[in-house]
DNA sequence: CAGTGGTCTAGACCACACT
DNA sequence: GTGTGGTCTAGACCACTGC
């Protein structure tokens, strides 16, 4: 550990606790920690990391408001995981208009379909790839209460997600981002999403039971793992006549 | 200043630094502080409230992520404002598809009515009112590089905005919202938004310019001020054909 | 009970802005 | 230089969990 004072002319200045937290995600990225377990305690790593408990402290402090570490008093702090979590869908921000949530249960699942593709120019660029790279494209319509209420298209990396099958995208219980950090070993830690109003191709219709003007919502995704780095294209269709995408401002 | 340790059985433990945390809030609900101004040093509100400097710390902290305050090194701890931020518009979350958001510069306004009328049983629920409570309702258009994009239909407390003009939504230089901090002590500090495709009627589809069937982003928006009271309704419009409603999720 | 994270303090020093 | 927020440390004690 160096400290960045020390480093010469316009050190671009670090402060400690950025660099331990550097080296926590190190921790993270490289599987020394999978989602789930638990990390050392804060003095063990301060003793590691040769530094106060409190540096540590502040380091872990913004790694759990990114939602990368999960603090527990009495107990430790966690790795993160999109499994076990008390919210099913981290990252779905539909609503049911009446109700809550906790309600309506896990969605129906429906595959349509799954299969390697080459990227289209548009894919590939989303997920930094070169074009013609290969990709696993799935298509599945989830269902609320019996109601198909969203139709995804979903590209992933044919090379982070070799042998991924509908079957496995079916029978998966629980979020699919779970199975992918089970399975893959895949973890999102963010995305980014696109919204739009749209009206659906008769295709699109048919598979959301709508009319074929019924406006709906368009959500495009790309969600990232650590370092930025995009694994995930995702393109949803959601139905909002019972339901809607909240979001909250500050 | 009492710890809450010696407050008796289950004392709903809460610990100094949120007090303190309560105590600045108080000064910005009382306007002891006003938007943009300057606060107390860490250290002056630290002999003010017979704590230490770190605990002031920990709560100016917390109030800097609500973005309440804002931190500027070696100047001073200021309270935020709608007005003199460098994103024009904190609230707005569409964005262009190309391009970024500082080359389209401010919208053009265009106010269609601005009239005080009884509150339907809608607007007086979301607004916390009773119903026949006067509101202000407030229609506008929004234009980008000329082309018509939001358009907006605003409820507002009309006892809080006493006195509030057609001339002044249009004429205000700046963010409608930080002319409702200057002109009427009102400030925003969270909004919730519920979005949703929807098929606009003839007269929301004249007034953006668009087709009848085209499909439009709806957003209505709660904007709360302190104490989470709800201070303004806004069910805006969206034209994506140009534009997309942006969010990060983590 | 021991071990974890959570709070609070006091003091030192650094980076930045203004004068 | 002075005053501000920002970092780092060391130590004490509190609250929660599980043995």
């Amino acid at each position: 550990m160096t400290h960045p004072s020390s480093l010469g002319e316009t050190p671009a200045f670090s402060p400690l606790y950025q660099q331990i937290k550097g080296l926590i995600l190190q921790g993270l990225e490289s599987g020394e920690w999978k989602p789930g377990e638990l990390i050392p305690s804060e003095m063990e790593l301060a003793a590691r990391f040769r530094v106060s408990q409190g540096t540590v402290r502040k380091a872990i402090d913004e790694l759990a408001a990114d939602n990368l570490l999960m603090r527990r008093q009495g107990k430790g702090t966690f790795v993160s995981t999109h499994a076990e979590q008390q919210v099913q869908y981290r990252f779905l921000r539909l609503r049911p208009d009446r109700g809550d949530t906790s309600e309506e249960g896990p969605a129906q699942r429906r595959i349509i379909e799954c299969r390697r593709v080459r990227a289209s120019a548009e894919v590939g660029r989303a997920l930094a790839l070169r074009s013609g790279d290969v990709v696993v494209q799935v298509r599945r319509v989830l269902a609320f209460a019996g109601t198909p209420s969203i139709l995804e298209d979903i590209w992933l990396p044919g090379q982070a997600f070799k042998g991924l099958t509908m079957q496995q995208m079916a029978d998966y219980v629980g979020p699919t981002y779970a199975m992918f950090e089970l399975d893959f070993g895949v973890r999102m830690v963010r995305a980014d999403e696109k919204l739009r109003a749209i009206t659906p191709s008769s295709e699109q219709a048919r598979l959301l039971e709508v009319g074929p003007c019924t406006p709906l919502l368009s959500v495009e995704r790309i969600a990232y793992t650590y370092n930025d780095v995009p694994m995930e294209l995702r393109r949803g269709l959601y139905r909002t006549d019972t339901h809607h995408y909240h979001n909250t401002l500050n």
